[in-house]
DNA sequence: CGGCCTCGATACCGCAGCGGTATGACCCCA
DNA sequence: TGGGGTCATACCGCTGCGGTATCGAGGCCG
């Protein structure tokens, strides 16, 4: 199976609809239904069902769309991983994702310490919208992730916590109810006057609800400070906050986990030291 | 990048020479010359040097190798699940692969649990050879695993631990040692006499050393028996000794776990299912 | 119920690009 | 210095990909 076949395949599956899907991919729609009928020739596997209203996915179809999908990112991430290592220049380097505005304490920590490891290489931090950075991992933009247990998907990838930690709410201070010693998730939630903010999906979309759509800590924290809204966020966030918040201890939410992740088997000495230089953190 | 490239690019990696690859791949070499140099040219990387004696990969070309190996897996599973889906003909089944003689109590108690659940799907179970049920996942011969730690390799799959146990010293049945309350690894690997077996590796070879060499388990017990081994095994292993055998716990020998693996991602509800059965054991 | 619209499939054509053979350029070693 | 080895280049034939034109099959509506 060439990729091409593949890159054809999930495009008709995501459209449902060969015409929409041969015009996304820039050409026209019969030699992408030959493709496709040519596809399922050689896999023995009827992949669509034709409607008048177009195509739909079979149980094998459903199947291909899935593994297509995770293959695709890997031959992408070859591919990217080759030409980052390529234009280091022989040098070897890595790149290493984070959510931006996020665990700026503990990166800071890793960051310093590896660099003064004997043979460390040059490791260039990408900042990313929050949930993004396991994408990054699988498809080769970033060969290491700092990210967020239980917020981001670590499965699939090799990972070590760096730090486990406690949520607190953040709310105006001078609030009534800032002066509490603790709270529940379901009492912080509800506070009157007070909504959560609402943060984009990994699609870009918003979810429904009373909150602000924002997509930036500083935009919120400011809303917060204007006694418009009011968030939960990890316990080290109480570093960065300016006056005019207040901080109350969650009793009952989860706890964060920050781990380090890689791809597994990503052998790169630059992966290498920067996890085992986490490793003793 | 096309998947005929990368197996291109693999074949001559591996070989570190052209003509060779050439060969392998049932084509002439001047266009396998020509894919290459293309290759390069269209990820503006150099993947090999060339030398009088054939070529050796740069910094870049090991990425492409690493990163190109696993690509290719993937496209492969995709291409066998898609099939397997399809033979299975609308209906649900999931394909159970585990180390041929080991684990099979705590495997009967699972797939007994799993068939009395309501909507279970068909579970094959394929017996293959010790070390081998990783790589059948990540090629999609197999959509589960029974894997063992600390001897299988289970980084980049989601997995749940099944059992967790001590390991033990069987040897032949009045044998001076064998009336001992405990031993160390040291102590059980330096009986005079008693040689460990060798097993085969990934790649069929064995290592060095003085013991037999064997693949099968049975031939194992039986040369224990005969006085000529003695061999390391888990606890559980003692449910299936006949006469003859004599066991004496370890007391540093590292813990075995037995576990169930999957491919991340993996929403097929067989997998689901048997996961769901496996953590209520 | 018939005409129309919207699907995907088929027929046919031109050309890009893949693989083949023949040959060249270069290096190592005897 | 020539012979045998490497990979690269030159050139050719044909497969097969993508394009246009058209068809056949279902829904929908007047």
């Amino acid at each position: 199976m060439e990729t091409r076949e593949l890159r054809y395949f999930v495009a008709v599956a995501e459209e449902s609809h060969v015409g929409r899907a041969a015009s996304r991919l820039g050409m026209a729609q019969p030699p992408l239904s030959r493709a496709i009928a040519q596809l399922e020739r050689r896999l023995g596997a009827d992949l669509f069902v034709r409607t008048p209203q177009g195509v739909t996915l079979t149980r094998a179809g459903e199947t291909l769309l899935r593994e297509g999908r995770a293959a695709l990112a890997a031959v992408e991430a070859a591919e990217r991983r080759t030409r980052r290592t390529a234009a280091a220049g022989g040098r070897a380097s890595v790149v290493l994702t984070a959510k931006a505005g996020a665990s700026s304490e503990v990166m800071a920590k890793l960051l310093d310490a590896y660099a003064a490891e004997p043979g460390a290489v040059d490791v260039e931090v990408v900042l990313s919208p929050p949930g993004h950075q396991a994408e990054m991992l699988r498809d080769g933009r970033a060969d290491v992730a700092i990210l967020h247990r239980p917020f981001d998907d670590t499965s699939g990838f090799d990972a070590d916590t760096l730090l486990v930690e406690d949520q607190v709410l953040i709310l105006p201070a001078g609030h009534p109810e800032s002066t509490r010693a603790s709270m529940t998730v379901a009492e912080a939630t509800s506070i009157p006057g007070l909504p959560m903010p609402r943060w984009p999906r990994l699609d870009g979309s918003y979810p429904d609800g009373p909150g602000p759509e924002l997509r930036d800590l500083t935009q919120v924290l400011q809303l917060v400070r204007l006694g418009r809204a009011a968030i939960v966020l990890p316990d080290s966030a109480r570093d960065n906050l300016r006056d005019g918040l207040a901080v109350v201890p969650l009793s009952d939410a989860p706890q964060v986990t920050t781990l380090i992740a890689w791809p597994p088997h990503s052998t790169s000495p630059g992966v290498a030291g920067l996890v085992r230089t986490a490793t003793r953190l």
